[in-house]
DNA sequence: TAGTGGTCTAGACCACTTC
DNA sequence: AAGTGGTCTAGACCACTAA
């Protein structure tokens, strides 16, 4: 037989995905189901922090247990880099997304910080330097409206970014264009990606930043991004509330018998 | 100050990382941590459970609490779809994978289900049919010796895979070259493919059915197999235990004011 | 049958929020 | 101060495994 707490938990869940417990409304509190015979308050505990986990619900001392706002997943594609978009108009990428969305855009929902720093052992790789070699890193926190989404940290070799905009610790997108525009105005036309993602549990600094219900995991995500010449020009870092993406890639089937003699 | 069961979760976390308890160990037992001072029953459990739900030590009642075999993520690249492999080899797919990883194949490391069904609003959709309407489901469950490490179910539509080799309920890969050998013998030669992928909280039945430990995620993949003229031939989904993956995408960055002509 | 983890309780006490 | 969720305890009892 299902744990007692396995058994309010699904019944919590099935009222909360029909409707019975709307968005923003209060569950009932812990002391009231243990009035009603749920179980012990441990016990009622343990159903609400199920609950949590699968993300329905919302619990903070003080305020009580709250159903959550379900807010649909993002969709990420790689249209989100066309160049279109920051090379000819005026929209960062980030920016171009939420457009896409059908969400407005506000002022301040990155919040920046560049520093030169040794380069951590994934970026010395990734730009093919030797670990502690002195990289610019750019650490976003992104938001939408109040609520934080996601972390990027982009990391850059000083050759490539040395007094431009990128550089310049003015909070925001890295100005009109955004980071990759920055790279195209010094010579460095970005050309093609790669991205690498994974799902893990979170570190506790993590669940503060981007306020994850506990349980919740996060997606980290590694994008080098290359010039035509094959030259990494930014290796990023992104470290994504699992519930609130999709990521979505389209792509020929690879047939090496056929391109054998082309350049990787 | 952090709680005293997270605590305690650090610390062995901390030992278990440096290697003081190596993988197959048996860590102490509730009762002895008791015993210890380090908490009340229901205390030392939370911190064992957090261990569980990052993945680090599987506890099984009669058994014990041990620490978890390390298993590197299986890094998964478009590469694993190359033509030559199904085409031109004898190789399947997901064997190629395997060898490609460097692991031994077995026989029966797959079980199928074939069943002819009605098509879920999502896989009707994918096929550009109404809902309800019969498609055929194969369904997998993929093991890496004796441990599952995912579930993959795919759809077809009858006219394409009817009398095929596909549909005969044999367990084990759909013989030499796989399934999308069968649809290139048949005609249907796969062009390109979209995959989306986003992380959820398990059910019940994927907890048990890959053996995930409690509080561990799953990612969800959605792939859709086109063929040159655009007709979907193949929508499946697979449902993945998130710690033993990771995923890798290349791509041309997109542009849009140069392909406007080009079929999308 | 003995050993192990898992659930449950009743109640004490703590931490945070709101009034 | 009152209200709410979170932690902790001591001990009872259950469920599964191995001998």
């Amino acid at each position: 037989m299902a744990p007692k707490w396995r058994e309010l938990a699904d019944k919590l869940a099935e009222q909360i995905k029909s409707g019975e417990y709307a968005p923003g409304v209060q569950l009932p509190q812990i002391r009231d189901l243990v009035a009603a015979g749920e179980g012990s308050k441990d016990t009622v505990h343990k159903a609400y922090k199920a609950l949590e986990v699968q993300g329905l619900v919302t619990s903070s001392r003080g305020h009580g247990t709250v159903v959550r706002q379900q807010t649909p997943l993002k969709r990420l594609g790689i249209a989100r880099y066309d160049k279109a978009k920051w090379r000819d108009g005026d929209e960062v990428a980030f920016i171009a997304d939420r457009v896409a969305s059908g969400r407005a855009y506000r002022r301040n929902e990155q919040t920046q910080r560049v520093s030169r720093v040794p380069a951590p052992p994934l970026v010395a790789e990734a730009h093919g330097l030797h670990e502690g070699a002195e990289v610019y890193a750019r650490a976003r926190l992104v938001k939408e409206g109040s609520q934080p989404t996601h972390t990027l940290t982009s990391y850059y070799r000083p050759e490539h970014v040395e007094g431009t905009r990128i550089v310049d610790p003015t909070p925001g997108p890295a100005g009109r264009g955004g980071g990759f525009r920055v790279l195209y105005d010094a010579g460095y036309e970005i050309d093609h990606m790669k991205e690498d993602l994974f799902a893990r549990v979170p570190t506790d600094e993590e669940s503060q930043l981007l306020q994850l219900s506990p349980g919740e995991w996060v997606v980290e995500l590694h994008r080098t991004t290359y010039t035509a010449d094959g030259t990494v020009v930014e290796f990023a870092i992104g470290v994504h509330a699992a519930t609130r993406f999709s990521w979505s890639y389209d792509f020929k089937v690879p047939d090496s018998a056929k391109t054998e003699g082309e350049r990787k």
